[in-house]
DNA sequence: CTAATTGCAAAAGCTTTGCAGCGCA
DNA sequence: TGCGCTGCAAAGCTTTTGCAATTAG
């Protein structure tokens, strides 16, 4: 259970870091800002401090639960970390946030850094586009 | 030329114009953030105002003139937009910038995209680790 | 009970912007 | 000369931080 992963990182169980990690387990959608989160709350009646959304998802990130995405716009994308790595494609026109992987780039990838002599510890690999549902509108 | 470059764009050929050019083809260094240009700028005797490097550099990247890089470290890094793609891999130690290109992965990712009906017009991908020099402080 | 955690508000970075004065064409 | 550009400083955003009050274990 999640909330024994909250301990496990030597973290108290307390109230916002609960409802937090529901927001990232419960909402259909997978990524979320710290705007998103604190909104989210607040729809479910929760007034928790931006300060706190701002530690906890950092401390959270440490702990490995969740994986902190820095695309571009200023602001940092949240999203669970699960067991399976995948990389992004992110759509211009809408925002929509797609998932991918391929065993053949992390491959190649990984070859491309021994070859260097550089020691892979992590990578983002992100697409921008247009998805399906926006391309008409831009040709 | 790449004066020329700068009044292609449309832009009139001021002198901050033409010394933040020259800082980015004449330094070894390929990857500058603003303050970066700021300093170098400031060594050369031309004290120009942060303000003008920030609209400067956005004008140069719409005109195609530079990229801009959103690495992680909440700044953004120009680069000279070169005729020839490439990705990076960036140092978490010592923060030095090496370039790679692999056309298997570029083919991939196309494929990728066109089999999501993903319209790609740009894309990163940042390797993170430890390189060549640094890989020994941290094993 | 005690150390960890939160809330609040202030502050810190990076970047953008408004406006008056300056400079290229 | 006229419009575009720069400098300067103020303001905007996201994120971090200090501190007193609160809470989990």
């Amino acid at each position: 259970m999640s909330k024994d992963a909250i301990r496990e990182a030597g973290l108290k169980l307390t109230k916002p870091r609960a409802m937090i990690l529901e927001v990232f387990e419960q909402s259909p959608e997978k990524h979320h800002s710290v705007e998103d989160v604190h909104k989210e709350l607040l729809e479910r009646g929760h007034d928790i401090g931006l300060g706190t959304i701002y530690r906890v998802l950092t401390q959270f990130e440490v702990a490995g639960l969740v994986k902190r995405l820095n695309f571009e716009g200023g602001y940092a994308v949240f999203e669970l970390k699960s067991n399976s790595h995948h990389d992004h494609m992110v759509c211009l026109e809408c925002g929509r946030i797609y998932e991918f992987v391929d065993s053949e780039i992390e491959e190649i990838q990984e070859r491309i850094a021994n070859e260097r002599g550089f020691r892979l510890l992590d990578h983002s690999h992100l697409m921008q586009g247009y998805c399906w549902y926006c391309r008409e509108k831009n040709q």
